[in-house]
DNA sequence: ATCATTCTTGACTGATTGGTCAACTCTGGT
DNA sequence: ACCAGAGTTGACCAATCAGTCAAGAATGAT
């Protein structure tokens, strides 16, 4: 039971695959890699620790098939902005994607934050390559529709990273929010209507 | 050497508490709580663990220590926010301090961001009462203007929690940034003029 | 110079960590 | 019903963890 073999999974192969980074996912993304325990991870799961590193070769094993999965849904959102599209209207779609994934993946964006404040030491070659040019594309194009006169003048750089704070911020800080703001909240209410009054008046000419 | 007793501090004392705090922030920001180690943070201070453990009672009391340093300082800014300034001034200084803090305290952000991923356990009082107060006033304060006009009309709680988000991502995100913006940027560089820009267009009348 | 106090640490402890292994049980194709 | 392979786990291991302790070294007031 090792790597990546051309081996069909049976189903309790995928069952238990999926129950461990199910678990491993709500471990890891609450105390991150070096905080996360295989008996937490193992007990979280129902399944015991053997069985655990049956099906994955060691604690960072798992921890890298989280991340993996991670970061291809991570780029799809900003991969999704069309250069050929309204600006305003393709740059606000972005928001309103990233904010979603905060709302229905906030553990991912927390596995996620976790990674980075600790340096990104796992996923430093991500960030440096596929990231990285991935940012610049965009960044050229936002810049373009900027020297354009078709948004206002603003730094793309800072302004794609002001949208990754303010929408994974939802996720990341729920906690806070949430004891801020008393029992009863949902912090994302309201977020959305708010990100976009924000960014329109950012943008606009 | 237990916890807060009258004695005053002898210049050993001082310096090695100094020593050890500043070691523990290094580590406890880096991996939070349950993943820094009491060796870690031996061999960043240059002392033996027992003489860290002569010192503070515990690995928890040293983490609560520089908890309670840091959320001193985690109010005051927000505290300095005047209600019968300029609206719009008052707001935008508030930006900068905080991201003033950020650039001159990027680890205390991360201990902090740290422990708010993780639940807040061990700060979850602190949030109920004293932060939750503080916001709620100023929340109000920022409702009376947006209510005279003197402000666009946002919502006060994501205004403010826009705040910190954008704010404190500079610090906790600074490896991220640098790792897609090249090695010799400086995350900073323009930080301040972007937000100040974003937060003038956002309440601007 | 004396000496009580403060400071320091090597050697230890019991608990927990990630990971192994041999023996076991279960599953599905025949 | 059989059985080869897949799946499971109790018992274990070495390493590391937070924390203890007794004995020694440095300090500073006299």
């Amino acid at each position: 039971m090792n790597t990546a073999s051309a081996a069909p999974l049976t189903r309790i192969q995928r069952r238990n695959r999926k129950l461990i980074l199910e678990a491993a996912l709500e471990v890891f993304s609450q105390h991150g890699f070096r905080g996360a325990t295989l008996d937490q991870i193992a007990a979280e799961a129902g399944l015991s620790k053997p069985n655990l590193l049956y099906y994955f070769d060691n604690k960072e094993a798992i921890h890298r098939s989280l991340l993996g999965d991670l970061l291809d849904s991570w780029l799809a959102p900003l991969r999704a902005i069309d250069p050929d599209g309204e600006p305003r209207a393709e740059i606000l779609a972005y928001v309103r994607r990233k904010i979603q994934m905060s709302r229905d993946f906030p553990r991912e964006s927390r596995l996620f934050a976790n990674e980075i404040l600790q340096g990104a030491p796992r996923i430093e070659g991500f960030i440096r390559t596929e990231l990285r040019a991935l940012v610049a594309e965009k960044a050229a194009v936002i810049r373009g529709w900027a020297q354009a006169g078709r948004i206002a003048d603003v730094d793309p750089m800072h302004l794609i990273f002001s949208i990754w704070a303010l929408t994974q911020n939802y996720a990341d800080f729920e906690a806070q929010m949430r004891m801020v703001r008393g029992p009863h909240s949902d912090p994302f209410d309201g977020a959305e209507d708010y990100l976009e009054t924000l960014f329109s008046r950012l943008l606009a000419v």
